[in-house]
DNA sequence: GCTCTTGTTGTATGATTGTTCAACAAGGTT
DNA sequence: AACCTTGTTGAACAATCATACAACAAGAGC
């Protein structure tokens, strides 16, 4: 008498299971921050058990470091080089970047980045690529500007980081189109 | 026979315990972030019993909340009505607030605002009077800049930010006077 | 249909979490 | 010196935490 022939669980690819796992891990980073990344609620969104995250990670703390790789991925892929400053902008304040869920990952990956080793080596790798495409496009589209073009790329990465900031803080006081224009218009002087 | 006479304990006004409560908290959360925000840690620290937040906090969100209004007062008690412009700048990246202390306490502040309900309106009271002092200045300095104040006291906030960020995500690549230069840099075209 | 690899489960474990509360005592008042 | 207010303690508690690991089974290869 067989109660039920269906498979108790899927197996998957190696890959494709730590996947879901780093996307269940934003998932909960979104909605709860560093607080409510647990091993519990990471695996029960993932739908998958609580031994998983071990298994593939090593640990929590080595889920924490690939989520914060994936944070970045997406960034840095949606700067390829050869785009022009006002593209580039397009792009940091565009939906897919500028959203509330978004940023309350940064927020809460920021938060743990301070006080995490781990995380700072993971940081230096993935901000540094970052602030490099950001100082190309500023090179490109106004050339004098090469001497600074360090600084004025940290202080665009920060001004946007900023005001992503006051979005995620206070959601009714900051927009995306706002937000770009306010950046584009300290820029625009310097350029 | 007395082993000792000595008090076993301090009784403090309501008041004193609360802000060494406060401080403690504060001190833990620029050594550890948000994760480190335990009961535990935070009454070791203050060389007090588990049960006095409870008492004098209602729990531990009551601390948290608490906390979160000791961490900008200092900030707005700086900022006293009538300051220059560039005397507000020399404030804001004064060694008293741009610490990488005084930034790991915010970003681990700023990640739990985004989360939580009660955070949001603690922030909201303070933020606004934040944002007001900065724009007064700003219309001091350059009162023809006075329709756009707002925006600028935004942007100048959200770069101050973002430059607060980068010292305390990448310490060994920013400095109070280098941001001080980019903040200053980016705002004198428009004033 | 059998085997074997390997992804998966879930319980057990011990540490840590926040809260509660009855007993306690510090220290000013009388 | 007896008293009383009130700040303080610390054990007890149930909930939650991350990790370890032996047993299990999915599914590809044969």
């Amino acid at each position: 008498m067989t109660i039920s022939d269906a498979p108790r669980f899927r197996r998957y690819a190696s890959e494709v299971r730590a996947a879901m796992l780093v996307e269940a891990g934003l998932a909960t980073l979104a909605e709860g921050g560093i607080t409510a990344f647990t091993v519990d609620n990471i695996c029960r969104r993932a739908q998958a058990s609580r031994g998983l995250i071990a298994h593939h990670f090593g640990g929590k703390d080595g889920l924490l470091v690939a989520v914060y790789h994936a944070a970045y991925t997406p960034l840095l892929a949606d700067l390829s080089p050869g785009l022009t400053l006002p593209a580039v902008l397009d792009r940091l304040f565009s939906k897919a970047h500028f959203s509330r869920a978004t940023l309350n990952i940064w927020l809460a990956l920021w938060g743990e980045v301070a006080v995490n080793a781990d995380l700072q080596i993971e940081h230096r790798r993935n901000y540094g690529a970052f602030r490099a495409a950001v100082a190309r496009a500023i090179v490109r589209h106004a050339p004098t500007a090469a001497p600074h073009a360090d600084d004025l790329a940290t202080a665009l990465i920060a001004l946007a980081d900023g005001l992503w900031l006051e979005l995620c803080i206070a959601p009714d006081l900051m927009t995306a189109p706002r937000a770009r224009q306010i950046c584009a218009g300290l820029l625009e002087p310097l350029l």
